[in-house]
DNA sequence: ATAAGAAGTGAATCTTACT
DNA sequence: GAGTAAGATTCACTTCTTA
């Protein structure tokens, strides 16, 4: 041990990471934390309903011109970054499904070997536009060690402490940035496209660092994994290309006071789990398609669809919907209004709530 | 179309699916549900902290030689699927870290087109009981579209349903299959170490096929696929290389009986509801030439002509063409723009529009 | 001044039918 | 197949504007 020594900690190197990477001593970080580009391909332009135009991410830094050479770049930075980290060390990577399972792949064939794979849930994420898919409403993370069989560092007390004393698991829930820690220039447009939220580099660092011991971003962007290091006392190296964005980076870290006790730096509090839609109660067989719902004084019913809506005539619609509507209601708890037979006896929906509550 | 006819369907074949797969015709499934071996290259045993045995897979199938076999494995069974599947069929895969960024590559490298990764979060995971790294509680599915830019079936609405009205995300929660649905021998024992819940078959077939299309699952055990597309209304077809999986799944489908009426099974979309011209709506008498339409804020405004063309300063056209003009947008939807005075009321053509359409 | 309403926005592989 | 027109489509949150 010992090769941080050599290292030009807590600064911002300019230039392409890979070249940057091959001037580091081997050996020498404990930790790696990385955002590559996920090489979208997007084509042309979106519109949100209202015909507000989508502020997608056309920076040049993303565009490659073919798989083959995003994958020649891939494999490339991994390797040198295999070689920086040290023997007991861990790398992340954050993606989405355009690139990571080449990301993935890639950091198998090199010799990394997969911890976890963790889910980033987005608490708000940009909605799917056009009804074509299903909302992106995550990110991935690929947390490894250098080989199969290294100690690597595990901070799992810190990790539980952090989820009211029960194991971490591999779902985080964060908000995406906005508000305030999003930087933005003087006409407020964003800095960074990808800018990440300070709350996800908080756990990763805390997860797999101690005080004192060295991080480093080859993707350093604006600088987010520096600014929550030099917070929770860790060394930083960052890597970046850009030289906006390496002066945003330098003025933010430069901002960002120490804790004086890293076990005060408290992680913001998690997002509460999204509420049980009633599909989820068809899904899990509580109800059957085709069953017939009941107010209390059983004046009105409605039949259950497979998709969880309800049809009541012609009219089709949530639980909250249909009991609006043939209460004269102007909004309805479906959950309360309506009832199905059990034996003979007539229970609230809110019986099968909660046997999936406990679950979520 | 029509290839279905040719296909052994509501059958479970026996024998190794990439064979199988291959006598079976070109373009004829609608969806495909794959649920390969994970290769978990686990060794030795795990044991609780009680020092209780966990019972995990150690199935010989789910053994290979070593990763190129895998990757070999994986590429040739893609492969067929992809040939068996339509044209604006989808692909379905699940896994985990240990194999599903191999899939991914593969089937990206195969032509196959992601749409989305779908995060199944397991609201009762295992533990992890080392206490090594993050409790593994999700696995991750893969939805993909034959080829970039077909067009694939999805049922927004009948997802959005299911979700209590908003936009169903990419990141599901359901619990592991246990309890009753759980199938076991007569001493208890899980009959498949990977059994997979209903729930979440319910959803994954609702979500890109109608009732009456056709379901392969080429790794079909005991059989949760076919209960399930045959509980909706759906054909199966099961490819299964184990006899005693292949004898449980027959007589667990056998004894499912399906929604009575199909067509509860799912929202009907707008996109596909018989187009209305506005040209008829005029020809209806419900709404007269020379009438004055408005925006929702009345800031614009145009004229209804005869012919059911709009007239606006010296500009003739659709009711989109001219929504759109006005608005400065790109495109318009004419019929949730444009709005009618009715006794004081601004109330949009969509309204007239829906008294010329069936009930359905 | 405060509340209510309008407008803005986020790593996005985002349409379909007809001529 | 290419070109054109119809027409379907958003969630959670923040910030700005108006009453």
């Amino acid at each position: 041990m010992g090769r941080e020594l050599d290292l030009p900690l807590d600064t911002v190197l300019v230039g392409d990471c890979i070249t940057v990477m091959a001037a580091l001593p081997p050996a020498s970080v404990h930790a790696i934390f990385a955002d590559p580009p996920y090489n979208l391909q997007l084509s042309g332009t979106l519109h949100r309903p209202d015909n507000s135009e989508v502020d997608g991410v056309d920076a040049e830094w993303d565009r490659f011109p073919d798989p083959a050479a995003y994958d020649a770049f891939t494999r490339a930075w991994l390797a040198e970054a295999r070689r920086v980290l040290r023997r007991d060390g861990t790398l992340w990577v954050i993606g989405s499904y355009h690139n990571i399972f080449r990301v993935g792949a890639a950091l198998q064939d090199l010799g990394f070997w997969i911890l976890n794979d963790i889910i980033w849930r987005k608490s708000n994420p940009m909605p799917n536009f056009r009804g074509r898919r299903f909302t992106n409403a995550h990110e991935t993370l690929i947390w490894a060690a250098r080989e199969r069989g290294s100690r690597y560092r595990f901070n799992y007390e810190a990790m539980k402490s952090l989820n009211d004393d029960v194991q971490m698991r591999s779902d985080w829930t964060f908000p995406i940035c906005t508000g305030p820690e999003r930087l933005r220039d003087a006409a407020g447009a964003k800095l960074h496209p990808t800018q990440k939220p300070e709350a996800l580099l908080h756990r990763v660092i805390l997860a797999c660092t101690n005080p004192g011991e060295v991080v480093l971003d080859p993707f350093f962007g604006t600088g987010t994994t520096g600014a929550v290091a030099k917070r929770l006392g860790r060394r930083f190296i960052g890597i970046e290309r850009d030289e906006a964005y390496v002066r945003a980076a330098r003025a933010r870290i430069d901002a960002v006071v120490p804790v004086s006790d890293e076990r005060l730096a408290a992680t913001p509090s998690r997002r509460e789990a999204p509420r049980v839609a009633f599909g989820a109660v068809v899904e899990a067989g509580l109800i059957a398609p085709g069953a017939v719902l009941w107010d209390r004084t059983r004046r009105v019913s409605a039949t259950v669809a497979a998709d969880g809506s309800l049809r009541a005539g012609h009219e089709r619609g949530s639980i909250h919907r249909i009991g609006a509507l043939l209460s004269g209601a102007p909004s309805c708890n479906g959950w309360t209004f309506w009832h199905y037979e059990d034996r003979g006896r007539l229970l609230p929906l809110d019986v099968l709530r909660s046997r999936l509550r406990p679950l979520e």
